[in-house]
DNA sequence: AATTTTTCCGTTATCGTTAACGGAATTTTG
DNA sequence: CAAAATTCCGTTAACGATAACGGAAAAATT
């Protein structure tokens, strides 16, 4: 079997034509006459033309700068994880002439990300990946890379604009559906608390409002009758996290399940220590150092996790690969595995 | 920040000679004296020389043929599993000049192994993907792949040669263990069934051995008193499983609990479907089809997957990466995820 | 000292694609 | 019908690394 690539001279002399015609042709460059374009297309498709994306690269000098736009990880943990994935892709990307440059924003800070936009504006980027924080900005700024004709690919979650590339994220509905079940293990259960932060309560914009939905479902299909409590801590303020759950418990003894539907399982974890004894049955979500630690510990039980740093790294190939190469990502909406952690399978993650 | 790619061009005047020297010196392929070599090799640190993979791919028309050595998908679904991963690895590493051919084997014939190993000897590949069924022709395999400066990689599972590049699979003591965490989901258990393959009553090698060692020691730190049944099913033959399991739970009714520690608990979904009614928790083993429909319906709770596809394309890309960019694996043995698959979670898998 | 070897190095064609350049052929304009 | 403008196409010099080739210089052999 002989598998001699056939290259544009190939083409070239099939065609009766040269190179630069075809050339022109494969680039639709224009210049070219209907007849001779016909001819060069049969010659293509007669031939099995793959370019050699090796000659292509080294010829055309072809560049390309990613920029990555997400919340620092200064703001909070769950970011920092991304920081890998970063550099993972970086890594997968150099070779091929990709630089990948990181501009991270307060998230809770709008003017810090109307800046951070505006940066990532002015370097002029091949492709940028977002991770928005701020609907109303995000459109902004997503409108005008679509004006400016630079792809760009969601990650975490999206806002209404459909001129994405791709998206990368976990599915939020179902991923609370799912807590529903590990937490209860299938079984009925009379009372559970809910764990919430405290600026969440008025917010116009919990992110993890969905996956509250996709949770409440589940009980109400599965353990109809389940009473649902909640209570608010202040993530600055262990003292009335502590007083919270306490005066919690001390009126709901009884109560054995407990959830928090964002990342920061972490901060009840002092209180569950120093009240252990009873054994309670406590899910969270994602894979930060300090959760990881008390899944370890066995203070909590489960952790459903969705790997930002892989979100990050498949968006930034996704980008590399339509700047490079000129491929599309095969799905454009790409829901992420949500895995569940354990203490004895987290260590291979 | 001008970030200039330094070529050999800037090397060789750096070193005051030419990019034939300074080639010779990056391949050390001889023909350069000491003085030389050295002047060439401090221009090299001084301007950080990066090489064009491209430049050098394209002008060296590498080329790659990598074999991949797994049982065949007719003798059994699970390694069919792979087949995808097969194809993706392919695609990745295709346009890189990279070629895979797969060559499998029946794997309860032994001869039929030899002549695949002969195959694949006989094709002088690049790189050679090995999941190993035959302990000591495995061996004598990777020793004369040793010989002939071949690398290799295993997957799966591995045998004691210490020469290979690279090992993907499961840890399968804590993947035993993890099952006994999630079938017993954290509570003793009284009795509990496990349901075996007649074939490995004698066999001398059931690769799912220490799995079952990670279960049993699971069960005595957790649910010391637990009673563990066995039975031995036949899987060619429903009409025997289903009499083993009438048997079984006309002795047993009170048993909730059966796990299989292979990839085949989708051989007595039948007989769970038919006997339905009673509350029962069913853990498996990898995401076959039949399982994940079984998942699906509810009959069995929880499958601990591997993702077979996964690691056949982790392998050729450490191999291409070795034959076509000289790149050594991060790590040489990689445990992989084990994930814990429920009906909600299944489909994002 | 003349020769043969050996060591060492520079020159150069090549890989396949890109894109600038300029020239021929054709069409439009005056 | 000549001049000007288009349209269309072939030629060619890059891109950076590779490796074959041959030649100069040094060393070893007579």
């Amino acid at each position: 079997m002989k598998t001699e690539k056939t290259t544009l001279m190939d083409i070239a002399r099939r065609a009766g034509l040269s190179i630069g015609t075809v050339d022109r042709v494969l680039h639709n460059r224009g210049e070219v006459s209907r007849k001779s374009q016909e001819k060069v297309m049969q010659a293509i498709r007669d031939l099995g033309y793959e370019p050699n994306m090796h000659a292509s690269l080294l010829s055309s000098g072809r560049q390309a700068l990613i920029a990555v736009l997400i919340p620092s990880p200064a703001s909070g943990p769950f970011w920092s994880l991304s920081e890998e994935g970063i550099g993972r892709a970086a890594q997968a990307t150099a070779p091929l002439g990709v630089t990948i440059r990181k501009v991270d924003y307060d998230q809770t800070d709008l003017d810090d990300f109307r800046r951070a936009a505006r940066q990532v504006l002015d370097m002029a980027p091949s492709g940028v990946v977002v991770a928005p924080m701020f609907r109303h900005e995000t459109l902004g700024l997503v409108e005008e890379l679509h004006r400016r004709e630079i792809p760009f690919v969601f990650i975490d979650s999206k806002v209404e604009n459909d001129s994405y590339l791709a998206y990368f994220g976990m599915p939020m509905y179902e991923s609370g559906y799912l807590c529903g079940d590990l937490l209860t293990a299938g079984h009925a259960v009379g009372h559970l608390l809910i764990v919430r932060i405290l600026s969440d309560r008025h917010g116009q914009s919990d992110p993890t409002a969905s996956r509250r939905e996709g949770f409440m479902d589940y009980l109400a299909e599965h353990s109809p009758g389940c009473r649902v409590s909640q209570v608010f801590i202040d993530p600055d303020d262990p003292a009335q996290t502590r007083q919270v759950l306490d005066d919690f418990f001390k009126e709901n003894p009884e109560v054995r399940h407990i959830v928090m539907f964002n990342s920061r399982i972490y901060l009840i974890v002092p209180w569950l220590e120093s009240n252990a004894g009873t054994e309670r049955r406590v899910v969270g979500f994602d894979n930060l150092e300090a959760n990881v630690e008390a899944l370890t510990r066995g203070t909590v039980d489960i952790l459903i996790a969705q790997h930002p740093d892989e979100q990050v790294a498949l968006a930034v190939q996704a980008l590399s690969d339509r700047a490079m190469l000129d491929r599309e990502p095969a799905r454009k909406d790409n829901f992420m595995h949500m895995d569940i952690l354990t203490r004895y399978n987290v260590k291979y993650y």
